[in-house]
DNA sequence: CGCCTTGTTGATAATGATTGTCAATCCGGT
DNA sequence: ACCGGATTGACAATCATTATCAACAAGGCG
């Protein structure tokens, strides 16, 4: 049986509260810099329902996992800032279509794929500059 | 300066043995296995100098990296057997204007991105099968 | 060829993220 | 309120990777 408790509902809505990828690890220290008294094991637990559910996105970089949190029951990719972190959902249509093909050329069946797209976004390109 | 000496050599060589993606650990186990005396760190520090050079692709599965000898100089993508790890390069031509596209309309800059195809491979999918 | 400078190596310790453990706790149906 | 089992959390354990640092060796030079 599958049961809600507060922690479950935190861990959501810290989530929610950022733009960008988050590592278990800075979600839990933000939690806990606001008051809740949230167990590090917990975090990570419930970051992986919530990815496995779909609720979730989740992005390897340099060996650590990053959530954040995702317009459920879609499929999308992200247009991710290197800097800042700040993310876009975004479709990705014709590449859908390009990955089977590409697939099926060669031979392989059940694709799936990972897109992302990396970049500076307009802000930070602008603090760079300046 | 830089330097020969047969450990970068052995390094290169064991990866382009094989068509999959290898984690350092599993090839300093086989270079072990087949005789050479070779350190771990040395794999690895070796490894990320290749993948510096664009001599090698770097993957991250599962919190691992994993690499692969590729084709220098050039710009692709992989198409990868989620069972057996058989990896085969492939031009994404269609998807980089994509991506340059979807950054711009987003007013990111200086994009970059992340394509894998993963899949079943024919020789994966019949033995699924029989 | 032998020397010297310095990049490189490798055993090992250290790090850091993630997962396992397990008793205490809490959810929710009865 | 009660009970069973899912969930939690402090802590230990694991696993990949990186840092250390003394010993080694590549290659330029005389």
């Amino acid at each position: 049986m599958k049961r809600n408790t507060w922690q479950r509902e935190a861990v959501r809505e810290a989530l929610g509260e950022s733009e960008a990828f988050v590592s278990a690890q800075a979600l839990h220290a933000r939690m806990r810099e606001e008051g809740s008294p949230i167990g590090l094991a917990t975090v990570y637990r419930t970051l992986a329902k919530l990815a496995e559910d779909g609720t979730a996105d989740l992005l390897q970089q340099d060996g650590e996992q990053l959530y954040r949190a995702c317009t459920p029951g879609t499929h999308h990719h992200h247009l991710i800032c290197r800097r800042c972190g700040l993310t876009v959902e975004i479709e990705a249509k014709p590449v859908e279509a390009w990955a089977r093909q590409v697939a099926a050329e060669h031979g392989f069946t059940e694709p799936s794929h990972v897109v992302d797209v990396f970049g500076l976004c307009a802000e930070c390109a602008a603090r760079a500059a300046g």
